[in-house]
DNA sequence: CGTCTATTTGAATGTACTCAAAAGCGGTGG
DNA sequence: CCACCGCTTTTGAGTACATTCAAATAGACG
């Protein structure tokens, strides 16, 4: 049941098993139907979540209505709104499942609790957060240095599997433009 | 010569007086003149930087030759190209001074001691880059939901004393829009 | 099968861009 | 201290990329 989760801690740290088991214990499961919703904007975000099933998406609604995707996890990807959870303020994002999904949450006491009964996983969670906060970086810097095309040409690059998995809609409004926009680029790299 | 820095640790983590003073024991001081580099994209990224004094940009350049700032860092501010200084690969990323700065660099054999004597750091260290993953994670939510007027007015309400300090130009550039569309923003926005 | 949503396509529109030139500002050296 | 040079900012005109709105088609799900 665990499996997937202790080969992403072991990514960065080793635990003894005694710390695996203590680790685990602070994880709640849970599942989530196709559409469902993990957190909705409003609420404050009571748990980080890790993904060991399906695809969740965290995404913001402007005040026209549009959705804004932030953040795509499928398998062995961490989610959750850690501005919220940190914080204990109402979210401004909404996170939902794309796909019938399997997860792992782990509370505000519990988060608080493991680094100090396990120090090793200060050290993971700043590994985590550095590659987090390295893509973010890129991310950033692609979509301001790259047209919609160059983007669309980046993501299919970096995360291939992506693709077929997620319908346009939701890729387009990850990269920041339209469906119809994205329709239209994929036409004309087909053809090109 | 290192309050600045200490009273910065001491806004998530507590040092005995032993572990500051092994802390700044691994600081290099530096001063950097305007428009001087402390990191030119190409080279491997050898120092995390603490802005102590003064104001630095991290940018990148792309092919068509335009400038693209992801982030600015004034006193107090943590900067550095993460990617490049921990996975020793050449940086995209240009870092350098749009004023007369005074910093302080810890490279990389530091930086690994200082967690392992040091652990609290780890904590410190998270800390730091969950703030810094939320503000992106926000930036690029702005990005895409908002017009570049928008923008800009959050830019000045989010960190008022840049805008007295920075060029227009430098603005434009990290709001992703070029310096003749920042200067009609403005011009719209007095007569508003 | 029918309904609802996603995708495609077309036409018109708009926001921000490029290119070009003038005006403003700051730093440097005579 | 002033004049000059280079860079920044402003302004104008034309352009391009992506958007909006609308409608048709395709696909998914109950």
């Amino acid at each position: 049941m665990f499996d997937l989760i202790l080969k992403n801690l072991s990514r960065h740290i080793t635990l003894t098993p005694e710390e695996a088991e203590r680790f685990t214990s602070y994880l709640q499961r849970r599942t989530l139907r196709k559409k469902q919703y993990l957190l909705q904007g409003g609420d404050v975000s009571r748990y980080e979540c890790f993904v060991n099933k399906g695809c969740l998406r965290t995404y913001l609604v402007d005040d026209k209505g549009q959705e804004h995707i932030v953040q795509f996890a499928i398998e062995e990807w961490w989610t959750g709104d850690m501005y919220s959870f940190i914080n204990g303020r109402p979210s401004l994002y909404h996170i939902d499942a794309l796909e019938d999904s399997e997860v792992f949450l782990i509370d505000r006491p519990s988060w608080e609790k493991m680094f100090v009964e396990i120090p090793k996983l200060e050290r993971f969670y700043r590994l985590l957060l550095q590659n987090a906060f390295i893509s973010m970086q890129r991310r950033i810097a692609e979509n301001m240095s790259l047209s919609a095309e160059e983007r669309y040409a980046n993501f299919q690059q970096r995360y291939p599997h992506f693709e077929q998995r997620l319908p346009l809609k939701q890729i387009a409004s990850y990269l920041g433009i339209t469906p119809e926009s994205l329709s239209r680029i994929r036409k004309k790299m087909v053809k090109g």
